[in-house]
DNA sequence: TATTGTTATACTCTATAACTATA
DNA sequence: TATAGTTATAGAGTATAACAATA
């Protein structure tokens, strides 16, 4: 990293985070869902996540998410649950439509990235995988 | 790939995209800029681009950009530019302002980016960015 | 007192449709 | 006729500040 620019490792990143959005928002919005409410989705699926938790994993404001949740749930995609333990805080779940319409994004977009790297070897899909998985964490920590 | 279930490949994608995401806000919004704007400052750096390759670019519809310029032209950091082959296009250019602004944030984004991944091999980096560069034009292609 | 979610507000981003000017 | 950029419009995402309920 050290041996390359500045401009030109932001540009890498940059384009790779420009494309990764047009393909969110390619597979979401034929959906009828946003990028940002795909996202949403894909995260509640397996966390019940309160809405604290989703501004953390979406990095945005909390006051987004109320907004965001109840889009969501006037199409009965979630549904706001009461947490038992802290009765300050409210969980997410996915309704059955909700785990349903994810599973069909998350469908669509494996089948649009499999296509587009169908011509990468196998090692460097591992690879690609492996590196995002620690990049992740390391960004988050 | 193939080894990996569909949700967990799409929840580590998503994982680093809201990560960087996450990046690009923190270290756009205390230079006055939304990540957007930063985005769009780092591909006019070198570019000269007209609207319709900006909205290709930035995966977005062209009539977006028409806003997204004039913010930018209103505060002086860039500026239309008619091409002179073909007069109904417009490139847009960095003004010494915008330059200077496009460059403190890749150095903010830079220092963020190097200290969160201090950890990692030098191996490991140069593999990071060669699969994202590749991996873009994958996608992009 | 601190935390969780909400409301009010303002601004930005985004897509769709209809338009003007140029090719 | 087709393309590049604009305008009008509506909806969604975003941050800030002030608030109610709970811990």
């Amino acid at each position: 990293m050290a041996s390359t620019s500045e401009d030109e490792l932001i540009e890498t990143i940059v384009g790779f985070f420009r494309e990764t959005d047009g393909l969110f928002s390619a597979t979401s919005r034929p959906l009828g869902l946003t990028p940002q409410q795909a996202q949403m989705l894909c995260f509640t699926q397996h966390l019940q996540p309160s809405f604290g938790e989703l501004a953390g994993l979406l990095h945005c404001d909390k006051t987004n998410i109320t907004g965001l949740v109840d889009r969501l749930e006037k199409r009965g995609l979630v549904i706001r649950q009461p947490d038992a333990q802290d009765r300050r805080m409210t969980r997410v779940h996915l309704t059955p439509e909700g785990e349903e319409l994810t599973k069909r994004f998350q469908h669509a977009f494996n089948s649009a990235l499999t296509s587009r790297l169908r011509d990468w070897t196998a090692a460097d899909r591992k690879d690609l995988l492996r590196l995002l998985r620690s990049a992740t964490t390391a960004l988050r920590g």
